[in-house]
DNA sequence: ACCGTTTATTAGCCATGCCTAATCTTTTTT
DNA sequence: AAAAAAGATTAGGCATGGCTAATAAACGGT
């Protein structure tokens, strides 16, 4: 059994690993607001329960083992969070901190028949896939917003930084999960960029938020 | 804010409060299988913390700071097993163990959110008492099957000891929360009674069961 | 009233997970 | 190429929550 210190370790590796191809000490004590030194010992730790590799000096790895436990935590994160906002009715930002410690509760049984309750959902409120029991996630090919053109016409998948203070921003330009935007303009100068929703008026988006938006085409 | 811990200490004592008006080390460190030694620590701690007053050799007993906390933990433990039974369909044999670990997920917005969901719920799947947001909890009056009489008539109001064994074979006989009963005969030399229930042929329960069923006067 | 048994506490130890400060290593700048 | 900066690790310390063994207090039976 892994400790909840442990655990989020490894998840924080995993989700430092979406971005690039090894995970680095400052960062992970970054993520989980420890310091560098304690994430040394715990690197140690977890490789030495063979569920990293850490080449000291050149950043960690999950080995496939490790890989299994952080999508397992992937998925309970993502699924709690779906209960909390499908069926007991919280907004999309206020459901992290909560989901952070439910996915910690160790039951595959209680996962499985949460899975089920919910419909077998494919994706979370923030537009997370949510891996599936064998720790599958569904494919999709997604940019960022701040990649996008001028004249391009999107739909928003996912906002991949969950912090509640982006999600509030996004809720008072009315945009969603699912929202269809063209770009109309990208300005150079800041990389701001100004859009347009299905219906409305277009509106301007900074880069910060822009970058942070996982985008399809439409 | 209180580590796990600490929190399955204060309600390891509440329980005991429950039988006898103080609560000794030795049940205390069995109920939570650890030792007597590391028992007196915490207590030591609680104390400091002014959660419970102890008094070394004599027991010990919640503050009104302490019981408040027991009482919110006792009403999050019996809220997710009515969930995990009523909801997502485990069986009330189940359910202990999964929502020790869940009533340590510390936010009172979920609880709220999950207590109107379930719909205000009086009473868990083991027929106890839910405490309100307040800490109130609704009286009733029962006692024992084990202090019933022959030819008295009862309704199973609660199975006082959680262990799966006991509500498994409370399954086998058919008999649930609501169940009624009339008392045919008591057996002098092991305690044990034969009862009938409402439909079916009677049969005859042990003291060690009789003694764990809650009823009131049917 | 005493003695043995039960229960509780204390003393001393250990693993975990965190920290700061000191010491490397690697990378970047000059 | 050397110096500086950034990043990582190691050394050493602390709080927490366990444990065993030793000691102390309370209780029950004679
Ligand atoms: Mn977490
Ligand atoms: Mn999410
Ligand atoms: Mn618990
Ligand atoms: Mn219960």
């Amino acid at each position: 059994m892994l400790t909840r210190s442990e655990e989020d370790h490894i998840k924080a590796v995993y989700a430092l690993l979406q971005d690039n191809d090894s995970a680095f000490t400052k960062d992970i004590a970054e993520r989980l607001r420890t310091k560098a030194s304690s994430v040394t010992d715990m690197l140690k730790k977890l490789a030495e329960k063979k569920l990293v590799k850490h080449e000291p000096y050149y950043g960690v790895k999950l080995t496939a083992k490790g890989e299994a436990i952080a999508l397992q935590l992937v998925r309970r994160h993502r699924m709690w969070e779906t209960f909390l906002v499908n069926r007991l009715g919280f907004g999309w930002d206020e459901v992290h901190e909560v989901a952070e410690q439910m996915e910690h509760v160790a039951s595959d049984k209680l996962i499985d028949k949460l899975d089920a309750y919910l419909g077998h959902p494919s994706f979370d409120p923030h537009g997370d896939p949510i891996p599936d029991k064998h720790g599958k996630i569904r494919a999709r090919k997604t940019k960022r917003l701040s990649t996008c053109m001028q004249g391009d016409s999107v739909r928003i998948a996912a906002v991949s930084e969950t912090t509640d203070g982006l999600l509030r921003l996004l809720d008072s330009k009315g945009l969603r999960i699912g929202s269809v935007l063209s770009v109309q303009e990208v300005h150079a100068f800041d990389g701001s960029m100004d859009v347009k929703p299905k219906s409305g008026a277009a509106f301007s988006l900074s880069k910060d938020v822009s970058h942070h938006l996982q985008v399809e085409a439409a």
